[in-house]
RNA sequence: UGGGGCGUCGUCAAGUGGUAAGACACAGGGUUUUGAUCCCUGCAUUCAGAGGUUCGAGUCCUCUCGCCCCAGCCA
């Protein structure tokens, strides 16, 4: 703990600065504030455990609140699917707070302005309030509205809340600065005329404040100390605290702002990714090859290594493309601990063992994880008929290619030394069947006479096994950055992100298989089941990541 | 070209004037009934660049260069 005092994110240091001056009594109040319009991604995962942990780390609490203030893009379903994957993720909210429920006080702050001479009913067009802004170079004008009394401001925004008004004819107006360098400054509109159902509020309401006016408010409401979000906010800071400066709220919480994350080889917008989804390209929002939390959860990842894998980027206000490489290493490395090891062979290649006699089968023994006794043994069937993966057999083998080739000896793991004595091949010339020998002394996988098989390869009994679809994942892009040189994001999809095996023989013991549970399968990755493809009598198995591969490396290094 | 930010190893990222942590990746080597795991070893004389202050600068000052964000009645 102690050496912990100077480590951390400048977040991190902001914030312990702040409880030891014994600011906010040195509470801490953070939040995570979603607007109900998508589903979450691992971009979110940063700022929810950023959130979550900061509170945790000072004891203090992190509300969970949607940021509902536009009916028009939101839906009860993101809602649900929101809370579900927050939990999922490990975290724990009191009961989840939304802008919504803050809609009355909100016109109340609104009205405060309005008195105070700070607020005004613009009349002006969208277009013309565009023009009247001026850019990024020009100063803006002041509306011709800016002046009207705070009588008819009243009166005008009561009337644009009692429905008399259509979408577009008024809004109500911060009265800031026309000229100011900031375009955020510019009289910021602040509540519009809005005539739709609201998830939660139906049709109590027909005017709806903007993110701006909503934002700080609510954070002070809640009693939020670190208001915390991502770069683009920046320039809207000064709105932040110009609004709470003027109104009395409880408490002015401090903005703090800090980058998004980004991934390489995929695309992390919400935009984007509803893109891919609504033209097909992907099955749906929970697609295993989608950074969607929930893809990701359908696909295998642990909470735990989702939750890693944000502490180990850290928090700065860098832009910056994080390597996929990294997220998988941290999936591997929590999945490698708790992950019970199997056998599954992905395409088969079949095994005739000559002199194991017919008709009978025995039970082996295997470890269910290499360093972990207390994880187990598992017993599997042994028998004449045998798979063996197609890529651990190879005519014209090179020398240090260590699996089974004419004349070779390998090791079945937790079996038998075979050695391959004759292929038979099809009209093609394909190899269909390997024929092998065993050693009837080197059961278990040792030999007496203490000759080293350097190559162990992974089976399955064949009159003993489960026939399964296997979904192989890739990156879901061909290139690093999906949009380099402005191309388009689908001309850039790896057509091979998804490889379906659908004739693949897995050990009996995955008859217990359940959704989200992985397995390592050993050799080749780590999978699980598919919690919609697969049914009661039909296997169907993700692959949540391969193993690291040297031998692959090696060949392709030549 | 107005405003706001950011530039430390291939990728993230510590560093808060005292002589460049760590992780991933990469390269070697060892152990191994998973070519997995694990374990060693190596990997920035240099912090976007140029000046300056200082006994001493990634950290302070000046200028230059590069990248990102902002002109929704979205959040």
């Amino acid at each position: 703990m102690e050496a912990d005092i100077k480590k951390g994110h400048f977040i991190h240091s902001i914030i312990r600065e702040d409880v030891k001056n014994n600011k906010n009594d040195g509470k801490v109040v953070t939040r995570f504030p979603p607007e109900p319009n998508g589903f979450l991604h691992i971009g979110h995962a940063k700022s929810i455990c950023l959130n979550f942990k900061m509170a945790q780390k000072f004891n203090g609490t992190c509300n969970l609140r949607f940021d509902d203030s536009n009916p028009a893009k939101e839906k009860q379903i993101y809602i649900d699917s929101i809370k579900s994957t927050v939990n999922w993720l490990g975290f724990e909210f009191n009961s989840p707070l939304f802008a919504s429920d803050y809609f009355d006080k909100l016109y109340h702050f609104a009205i405060a302005l309005i008195n105070k001479g700070k607020a005004y009913v613009c009349s002006l067009t969208a277009d013309e309030i565009r023009e009247y802004r001026g850019t990024l170079t020009q100063t803006g004008n002041d509306s011709p509205f800016r002046k009207r009394s705070v009588e008819e401001n009243l009166d005008l925004f009561t009337r644009m809340k009692n429905g008399e008004f259509d979408e577009g004819e008024h809004t109500l107006r911060a009265k800031i600065d026309m000229e100011s360098p900031n375009i955020n400054l510019r009289d910021p509109i602040i509540y519009r005329v809005k005539k739709a159902s609201h998830p939660r509020t139906g049709d109590q309401w027909c005017i709806y404040p903007m993110y701006d006016f909503t934002h700080c408010i609510s954070d002070a409401l809640e009693g939020i100390t670190h208001s915390l979000c991502s770069l683009e906010f920046e320039d809207h800071r000064p709105l932040y605290d110009w609004i709470l400066d003027e109104l009395e709220t409880p408490c002015h919480p401090q903005q703090i702002e800090f980058a998004r994350m980004n991934i390489n080889f995929t695309v992390l917008s919400k935009r984007k990714l509803q893109r891919l989804v609504e033209d097909n390209h992907v099955e749906g929002w929970d697609d295993p090859r989608l950074p969607t939390l929930e893809g990701m959860k359908r696909r295998g990842y642990t909470p735990e290594s989702i939750r890693n894998f944000c502490e180990i980027i850290g928090v700065s206000k860098k832009g910056s493309r994080i390597d996929m490489g990294l997220l998988e290493s941290c999936l591997r490395d929590d999945l490698n601990e708790k992950s019970p090891r199997v056998m599954g062979v992905l395409k088969p290649l079949k095994v005739t063992i000559e002199n194991y006699p017919d008709d009978t089968s025995e039970e082996l023994i295997g470890k269910n994880h290499p360093q972990k006794e207390e994880m187990g043994t598992r017993t599997i069937s042994f028998s004449k008929q045998i798979y063996v993966e197609q890529d651990d057999f190879m005519e014209d083998a090179p020398k240090k290619f260590f699996r089974l080739s004419i004349g070779r000896e390998v090791r079945l793991r937790y079996a038998y030394l075979i050695t391959c004595k004759d292929v038979i091949k099809d009209e093609s010339g394909k190899v269909i069947e390997l024929i092998c020998t065993y050693d009837p002394k080197t059961k278990g996988g040792n030999a007496p006479d203490g000759r080293k098989v350097k190559g162990t390869i992974h089976w399955v009994d064949a009159n003993d096994c489960i026939d399964a679809k296997v979904n192989l994942y890739d990156r879901l892009f061909k290139d690093e950055n999906p949009e380099q040189d402005k191309q388009d994001l689908i001309e850039n999809l790896n057509p091979d992100s998804l490889e379906e095996l659908k004739s693949c023989k897995l050990e009996k013991h995955l008859v217990n298989a359940v959704p989200e549970y992985v397995y390592q399968f050993e050799r080749l990755g780590y999978f699980c089941l598919d919690s919609r493809q697969a049914s009661k009598d039909h296997f169907v198995f993700n692959r949540t990541v391969t193993l690291r591969d040297a031998w692959a490396k090696f060949l392709k290094k030549r």
